[in-house]
DNA sequence: TTTTGGTACTTTGTCTTGCAAGGTATTGAA
DNA sequence: TTCAATACCTTGCAAGACAAAGTACCAAAA
């Protein structure tokens, strides 16, 4: 069916604008891996695929958004724990503004 | 000052998720032409450039989302009215239902 | 009649980013 | 030593946002 194919891409491309930003939203709670957050993502009906994060991380990271350290993993490679910075969270709190003015302009569009 | 270039690019980014539903609730309301939807979504604090409002609108209309009319200007050179037709609406339909979403998402993401 | 200023539409080139697909590496159990 | 599970990473392509430059129309002033 075309709808749904469209309903996807419709829903995809929304996802885009905010995924950074939820991102930082569950660093922010908890420190975590690329394949952890992945999979919280992916319960919260936030689609990501691998070639979408890890690029992402790391461009968190190079803007310092971001820092990882070395964990053993109890079964498998070790993992990557990504925590948030203190300008980690400065941006997070503009990300939230932000948030909340698009949300905002949008109710306005609609009246 | 770092911090406004920032926030600009945070908001840039999480409006380029919204554009084409910003566009299509307008469309909804009234038939307008491109140069008075930027000065509509710059009134709602939604920023966009001829460069990205033009492709988009075309690409719009290719995909039966709108179509459009010409019509004689007071002054100056005519405008292209665009509207939204029936398959746009129902397309704006399901955006409706996937900004929800999105809203529900992050919420969830936040607890 | 030519120039100027305002309005409007269009295109080109660059940069960023999302993603599919393929690759590398570690570990423990069969 | 092979297999399966878990992780991380990279490459190549395509879509899209945007700055900047270009084209065209119109009316009023020079």
């Amino acid at each position: 069916m075309e709808k749904n194919v469209n309903t996807e891409n419709v829903r995809a491309q929304m996802r885009k604008g905010v995924l950074e930003y939820c991102i930082l939203l569950l660093l922010a709670k908890e420190d975590a891996y690329a394949s952890s957050i992945i999979t919280k993502l992916k319960e919260a009906n936030m689609i990501v695929v691998e070639g979408t994060l890890y690029p992402l991380l790391i461009r968190q990271k190079n803007q310092g958004l971001l820092q990882y350290r070395w964990e053993e993993s109890p079964q498998g490679p070790p993992r990557k724990y990504y925590a948030i910075t203190e300008k980690g969270r400065e941006q997070l709190a503009e990300m939230n503004n932000a948030w909340q003015e698009i949300i905002t302009t949008i109710d306005n569009i609609k009246n």
